[in-house]
RNA sequence: GGCCUGGUGGCGGAGUGGUGACGCAGCGGACUGCAAAUCCGCGUACCCGAGUUCGAUUCUCGGCCAGGCCUCCA
């Protein structure tokens, strides 16, 4: 049974979806205007494994996984009126470069990537629909949400509308009935992208695009929705009630919210503000994408974790133990295709995958050491548990000499093969001064039983 | 100021009312022409104080420390 952590009731609950043939999760994504972070990665990568794992669960057309695209916002504006170009020509650039990364760290494309700018009759009709039921009010070329229509305003970040109101810091807009009423569409400024609407000429504020694109895409309510846990207040606390007032929302807007930790840099929220942040893009020119995706995954999705290089050092380790395992098994046919019962038992426990990674290791060991038939039932699972987690799929010989291209490769076994002459000659002296070549090459050399097998150290 | 997280061994990081996480690093041993890998074994932890309890790292309260959010910023 899988649980999951809801932040609205603030516990673990079983995860029981309104229609186990439509399971439905929102996540939301990123504005694109510049390359993505790793920080911003972990919420992909954590939800990409409960996609996978519902998947798993549910079947794979069983599952319908929305993530939005903001394609219209102030720094999106800014990028293309530096560069002398309309917006789409950043938001598309900057969008498959994300795509592309995310797709390098393992996480399988959402089932639909909505974006703002192709929503905007359904946020439109949205809004329409708040004013009609009193739930918004149009004010100076603006159209805010009346938080005074919701009772449950401040429910799931835990706020009271008092208190927000004495700990504002924000001087409160004249137009605003209520100092916590936010806005849902908003004139653009000269230059800017602008929209018709029966409120005058415009674009959507922060908050609206993620509702209509669930009323569009999925229907309320959803399974899950999830985003990193700066977004419970004031984005979700906002989303959820704009689209609960919009006039679908009688059963309730998400069953269960999801959010995740964040990553630090020192003792610092990694952020773009700060400017202490790691680009995958970048990351990805120095590491593997699966070892990355191990990093970010082996801390619990809910706690901190902090990025440093080590890290992600030791997570390539750990995926070379495990690739190890399986290159020295290759000889050994899998009984199974399914993943250990304890491995999914740590998934759905919470995504809780440190615990899944230390079956991983138990299963590698058995894979090591146990006889014949544990040997093929426990690589089968550890096969098997890598495809749902996104890992292990590569072929063992490509992930140890994935950099080399075949001359290289050509060249490398010629000096093996050298080598080995030399061995069976015992002329140890030239068997080295051939390892100190290869060393020279960055290639580790293995001798065994079956032959020297040969690595990339980098 | 309000709200919310979290403080576990050299490092990362789970978990639990009373025995083992796991990984990395380290140490000893086996194996090995050398090396790597692998195997066997070893060590060190639960922020502070009080309480509940036969017993607390785990529950309660208080404190200290760190981080996050507090409206047009994703």
């Amino acid at each position: 049974m899988l649980k999951l952590h809801d932040t609205l009731t603030r516990e673990k609950r079983d995860f029981v979806p309104k229609d186990p043939r439509r399971v439905t999760m929102y996540v939301c994504g990123p504005t694109v205007y510049t390359y993505a972070h790793i920080g911003n990665a972990r919420p992909v990568v954590a939800f990409d494994v409960l996609f996978r794992l519902l998947r798993h669960l549910y079947g794979e057309d069983a599952v319908v996984y929305a993530a939005n695209v903001t394609d219209v916002d102030d720094k999106i504006n800014a990028k293309a009126a530096a560069e002398g170009v309309a917006i789409d020509v950043i938001t598309d650039r900057y969008l498959d470069a994300y795509n592309a990364d995310m797709s390098t760290l393992g996480a399988l494309r959402p089932t639909f990537q909505p974006r703002a700018t192709r929503t905007m009759d359904t946020i439109i009709d949205l809004i329409g629909r708040l004013v009609h039921r009193n739930a918004a009010y149009a004010a100076e070329g603006h159209v805010l949400f009346n938080t005074q229509a919701y009772s449950d305003y401040g429910k799931l970040s835990g706020r009271s509308l008092d208190d927000m109101i004495a700990g504002a810091r924000v001087d409160v807009a004249p137009y605003k009935q209520h100092p916590a009423d936010f806005v849902l569409w908003k004139p653009s400024k000269p230059g800017e992208p602008v929209w018709e609407s029966p409120w005058g000429p415009g674009r959507p504020g922060w908050h609206i695009e993620c509702s209509a694109m669930i009323e569009e895409q999925l229907g309320l309510p959803i399974d899950i929705h999830g985003g990193g846990n700066d977004l419970i207040f004031p984005h979700h606390e906002n989303e959820m009630a704009q689209g609960l007032c919009g006039g679908h929302g009688e059963d309730g807007y998400a069953n269960y919210w999801l959010h995740n930790g964040f990553l630090n840099m020192g003792a610092e929220k990694m952020s773009k503000s700060l400017g202490n942040v790691a680009l995958v893009h970048e990351l990805i020119g120095q590491w593997p994408g699966e070892a990355l995706r191990w990093a970010l995954l082996s801390g619990h999705y809910r706690q901190p974790l902090e990025w440093t290089d080590d890290l992600v050092r030791q997570a390539k380790t750990s995926l070379d133990r495990l690739y190890g395992g399986l290159q020295r098994a290759a000889g050994v046919a899998p009984s199974t295709d399914a993943p250990s019962a304890e491995f999914l038992d740590a998934l759905c426990d919470d995504l809780n995958t440190p615990r899944a990674f230390a079956e991983f290791f138990r299963l590698a060991s058995v894979l090591e050491t146990g006889e014949a038939g544990a040997q093929a039932e426990a690589k089968g699972q550890l096969l098997a548990a890598g495809a749902l987690a996104g890992f292990l799929q590569a072929d063992p010989d490509h992930w140890f000499q994935g950099g080399a291209d075949e001359a290289f490769k050509a060249r490398v076994e010629g000096l093996i093969a050298e080598r080995a002459e030399a061995r069976v000659a015992k002329d140890w002296p030239r068997a080295d001064r051939i390892r100190d070549e290869l060393a020279a090459l960055d290639v580790e050399v293995m001798d065994g039983a079956a032959g020297a097998r040969w690595k990339l150290k980098r």
